[in-house]
This record gives C-alpha cells, structure tokens and sequence, in this order.
DNA sequence: TGGCTTACG
DNA sequence: CGTAG
DNA sequence: GCCA
C-alpha cells in the first residue's frame, strides 16, 4: 500500500506541535508522505472541531471525500508504525472518517446528508420557531409595549458596544412580538419553552408584568449618557462608536455642541439648488455635516402615497433611460407599514440577463438623471457587490446599489423633504432573491441567512449558492425562493420581525 | 465553549 | 466602523 | 445572553 498523502491544517495548533506533527510525517515514509495541496490529500489533521470552523478551510463535501482527524491519529499512528483507523480518531462531530483504503475515493459517512436537493418537505412556519424566517410576524403585536422596554435594553448594549448582549435582545423581543397571546402571568409556563427565554429574559418579563415596567429600562431610559448617545446616532453615518467618542473624548451633549463640533471652518452644503446653473454633473457625498443639517427631515417617517410618489417619479424616469424596466418598492412598505423610515426600490430589465456591466451602467445612468433633475441631492454609496478580483464563486448574476437622498419635485412636494431612497439594479435571474432579501425585516434576513448556512446554503440577495459546490440557485417566485430552501412561505406582511 | 448574517466602502 | 434588509 |  502506498503512503497516505496526509495534509496538517496548522490554524488551532501550537506552534510546537505543528513542528512535531510535521517531524513525525518525515520519519515514517513508509506510512505517509507530506500533502501542500489540502483538495488533494487522503488524510488531514486538524485541531479543528467545530464544522463551520472546518468549512473555512475546505466545504463539507469534500470534507467527506477525505478522513479529517485529530493530531492523536498521527502521533499514535507514526508510534506503532501502522495507519490506524480513522474514525477512532474523528477530529468533527457529525463526520465520520470511514476506515478506507487511501487509494479509494469513495466517500465517508456524512452525518447528516450534506444539504439534500430542493426541498420535498417544507419546515412549517410556527410562533415557536428558533428563527425569525419562520415566525409569522405581523406588524402589530398584544406585546408592543413589553417589547418596546426590552428594545431600551438592547439599544444600551449596542451603544455600550456589547453587540452579543443586545443581538440576544434583540432575538428574545422578536420571538416575543411573534407570540399571538397577550403575555401574562398565566403564559409564562408557556412563555418559559420559547427560544431565547433564558433565566435573566424571563426574569425582566415577570417584572414587566408584576409591575409594568422593567427597572433597568426605566434606568437606562433615564440615563444622560444613553439619551445623549441614541441622539447622536440618528445622524446617518454616526453609528456607537463615533457617538461614544463624541461623548467622552470630545464631551459632546447636545445637538447644538455636535453642530458646533462638526462645523470647524465650511458650511454645511445643502446642495438646494434646483436651478439650471448647478455645475456639478455628480452628486456630492453625504458628509456628517449635512446628515447633521438634514437630521429632522431623513428622520421623519414617509406615508405610502408618498413612498408610491417616489416610485412613479422614479420609475417615469427611468422608462426615459430604457423602456420596459420593473420596479418594485420593497423594504418596510412592502412589509405593509403605513409609514416607512425610507424608500427602497429593487429595479431590473430583461435585457440584463447575464450582463453585468449593463447592470451597473443602469445604475449609473438613473442616478445621474435623477441628479441633474435636481431628484437625488446626495449619494451615500454606490457600488458593485461584484467584486472585480476574484469572486469565489464565478457568477454571471449582478446587483448594484446606489443609496441616496432624493427630494420630490416642487409639484408633488412643496415642502421638498429630503428622503432617503435606496435604488437596487439586479439582473432578471436575481430579482426574487433580491426581492426577498431587500424586504426585510432586518432579523427577518439575519436568521435567513442562519437557517441557510446551517443546511450548506449561501443566501444573499444575489442569489442561493451550495457551499460545497457552488452551485447557484436562480429562483423564478418569491415562494421558490422559501422553497428551494425548505422554509414555508410567509407573506411579506407576516415579516415584522424587528421591534 | 464557540457562535451569533453578510457584504461593501 | 457604518450601512443595508 | 442564550444555544448547540
């Protein structure tokens, strides 16, 4: 029997012990030689347990193809001079290495089936789910108010920097708003086998109920330093860490004392000028500075037929450019919200098929006509998710967004408040994952991606991706997009998953 | 005890 | 680090 | 802070 071709992943091991690992394999050339090449070894060893750790170095099919093993394989193997089994030394739960011939490419046992084909039976959406991608969640709960307290909690952790803390928040309010009973001392039996109702949850619910309120929201509600850093973040581009700098290093306060700080020499630019004069062919940057001077108007809320405003201009517009596009409003509207925080329009054209620069030409050619129709006043990005290196998978789809700040015209808006608009120009193949993945809500999409990572699947608006191969799913519905991924459909409207 | 969505600028 | 859903 |  030839060597085994044996590969050692070093992260996870000592220095020291990488070195004896590597000695051992040279001493016994009989039994193994050394493998560079990861895809091509029989054998790996690895300090390794976790999978999702392992899938970092090599996907889980491939996983399977080979006997992925602890360093103890090797030091015991080398010191009775034979290959010893491998599964008596699996080094991952859940993947078994089968005692094979290391000629033999047949695979182990995986444990469980990698990721099975799309999906005969469908995980039925229930208030008891582990992921929000599966709770039905209307836009009003019985349970606001107490969700509403918990939501001060985990908005203090987040501006403390503690983002574990409030992500945990965060979970246990949105599988309280999906709970369809009024929580009550009689449901907290109940209440208690729901996810993410640990001891310190379950504790703040019983306060909430005994009293009406929770001490540490009331606390932290109360707090200088808490008012002062929510504040501060509702200026776009101040997230936590800039508002906690303002706060201690610069002693910032106030709105007036943030003004103060930000305006050292210029202005803020405004860029108001509906006039034939204006200069500029591309729109200016949004700075602190104007987010600062624009604050109230982006923070006030947009009713519908506004939103349906923006998108009749926007889409008049855009027939101007090319004939034929959709567009369709997504975000909190689609979700069903009277009012929306912004505007978000997922924009596409059969023409785009397979033809990515055409995609971001798109893109590029509606922002600078809504520009120069005096429409888009700043742009806060615009860029290709298409990384132009090397893209681990090679696709042929695209999205590209462009994130602004767009006024109506004078005749539909005297008042012309500034709004935040997101456009998103995909290609036709991606418009239903773009589609799901820009209507939210934002726990909504997290846990999405969760459950699809969990079952070897990639999901980002551009597409469902298989891990281990990459193959790329191009779903033609919005339910086949639930589908392909073995989740029952839930209509937009039942996606309120955020507090 | 590691993991907690993911990608871009 | 901030932002997007 | 909760889960696997």
């Amino acid at each position: 029997m030839p060597p085994a071709k044996v590969h050692i992943i070093q992260i996870k091991l000592a220095p020291g012990r990488i070195a004896e690992l590597y000695a051992l394999v040279s001493e016994n050339p009989q039994l193994m030689t050394l493998c560079p090449e990861l895809d091509q070894a029989q054998v790996v060893v690895t300090g390794i347990h976790m999978r999702q750790r392992l899938e970092r170095h090599l996907d889980w099919e491939t996983a399977g193809t080979k006997a992925i093993v602890t360093p103890e394989w090797l030091r015991e193997s080398a010191k009775q001079g034979i290959l010893l089994p491998y599964a008596d030394y699996a080094a991952i739960r859940g993947l078994i290495p089968r005692q094979l011939d290391p000629r033999d490419a047949s695979p182990s046992i995986l444990t469980p089936p990698s990721s099975p084909e799309p999906q005969e039976t469908l995980e039925q959406p229930h208030y008891s789910s582990r992921y929000a991608c599966l709770r039905p969640c209307p836009l009003e709960s019985p349970n606001q108010e107490l969700a509403r307290q918990l939501a001060v909690i985990r908005q203090d952790r987040e501006l403390d920097g503690n983002a574990t803390s409030a992500l945990v928040y965060e979970r246990a309010t949105s599988v309280i708003i999906a709970y369809p009973h009024k929580i009550t001392a009689a449901r907290m039996n109940e209440l208690a086998k729901l996810p993410f109702m640990g001891e310190k949850m379950l504790a703040k619910v019983e306060e909430y109920i005994e009293s009406g309120t929770i001490t540490e929201s009331q606390k932290i509600a109360a707090s200088g330093r808490f008012r002062a850093l929510s504040a501060f973040t509702t200026i776009y581009g101040i997230g936590p860490s800039t508002a906690r700098k303002l706060f201690d290093v610069f002693g910032l306060r106030t709105f007036d004392e943030l003004v103060a700080h930000f305006s050292t020499n210029e202005l803020p630019y405004l860029n108001d000028d509906r006039s034939e004069s204006r200069i500029q062919t591309r729109a200016p940057t949004l700075k602190i500075q104007a987010a600062l001077a624009l604050r109230e108007e982006l923070n006030e809320r947009i009713p519908r037929t506004e939103v349906e405003a923006m998108h009749s201009v926007v889409m008049a517009e855009l027939e101007q450019i090319k004939g034929g596009c959709t567009g369709t409003i997504v975000g909190g509207y689609r979700r069903g919200k009277a009012y929306s925080n912004d505007v978000d329009i997922v924009i596409t054209h059969p023409s785009l098929a397979n033809e990515p620069s055409l995609v971001s030409d798109l893109c590029e050619k509606l922002v600078n006509q809504l520009f120069q129709r005096g429409l888009i006043t700043h742009l806060m990005h615009l860029g290709s998710f298409l990384q132009p290196g090397a893209p681990r998978h090679p696709s042929l789809s695209t999205i590209e967004k462009a994130l602004t700040v767009f006024r109506l015209p004078p005749q539909l808006d005297p008042r012309g408040v500034h709004r935040r608009l997101d456009l998103i120009v995909v290609a036709p193949e991606t418009y239903w994952t773009a589609i799901v993945g820009w209507t939210g809500s934002k726990m909504f999409e997290r846990d999405l991606r969760l459950w699809a990572k969990e079952r070897g699947l990639n999901f980002d608006s551009s597409g469902i991706t298989r891990r281990s191969n990459g193959k790329q799913y191009f779903p033609q519905t919005e339910e086949e997009v639930f589908s392909t991924m073995g989740l029952g459909y839930l209509d937009p409207t039942l996606r309120n998953a955020d507090a």
